[in-house]
DNA sequence: TATCGTCTTTACGCTAACGTAAGCGACATA
DNA sequence: TATGTCGCTTACGTTAGCGTAAAGACGATA
């Protein structure tokens, strides 16, 4: 049989409190099963809250990230799929501009530094 | 002489609000000069402007911002130099985990768009 | 039986990053 | 002189994303 996690494995697991995954749940991100009133997630579950902590990380809004998983789970009615497409597609945008602003930035760090480390080698 | 923008010039260059640049002065990190109560932005300003929202497209907070721009400032003064390294060196970490995630949802975009595509082939 | 430890819900609190009036000054144009 | 455009300040409002009690249920252990 599948694995399951208790709600407190899944935050120590990603380091994040029960708190925050419940919050997700109210937002519609996650639909644990219950045993009782207790959470059970599955790995399906699991799955859901690493994108969302990904999505996160890259400045989405929880709203976008539940959107997104909404077009994914309906994206085979035919109507849905275009618009699926079409988020995907300002996604990429969206990040792509991203991966630019990091590599402008890694590359003003790198020189910063290296001017840096100059600076201090001729101090020391 | 050197060139100078008013509020709404760099407002509407970079596409955000006049409350955002007030906003962003009241929190340090803006300094431009003044005409009487007018405000007179220089070409420093400009590019600070334009460092900040680029760091805010990476989910940096204002306070972070400025922080970075108060070292960088002050990076001359031996002491403050090794904490703005040490800085440096965090944000390139987090810089490198944001490519990761970047590179990893636009393969799982590509993947999906692709599958898409097929599915929707196959009905046409 | 008392006390942990882990789970639950309800609900008020808080910060960041602006939005949004409200009310006023300065200047140009009809 | 009135109307419009652009700028100013002060200040309350709003949203997102949780934090943080408070109070209780339930099983395990001493």
């Amino acid at each position: 049989m599948a694995a399951s996690y208790s709600i407190s494995a899944l935050a120590q697991e990603f380091n994040i409190t029960t708190r925050t995954i419940r919050h997700y749940e109210d937002e519609g991100l996650l639909s644990p099963a219950r045993e009782g009133t207790n959470r059970i997630f599955s790995p399906r579950d699991r799955v859901r809250l690493k994108l969302a902590l990904r999505g996160k990380r890259l400045g989405f809004s929880l709203n976008d990230i539940r959107e997104l998983f909404e077009l994914y789970d309906a994206k085979d009615e035919t109507t849905q799929m275009a618009e699926f497409l079409a988020r995907l597609d300002k996604r990429r945008h969206a990040l792509e501009q991203q991966r630019e602003d990091i590599d402008i930035m890694l590359s003003e760090i790198n020189f910063f530094a290296s001017q840096c480390q100059r600076t201090n080698d001729g101090k020391t």
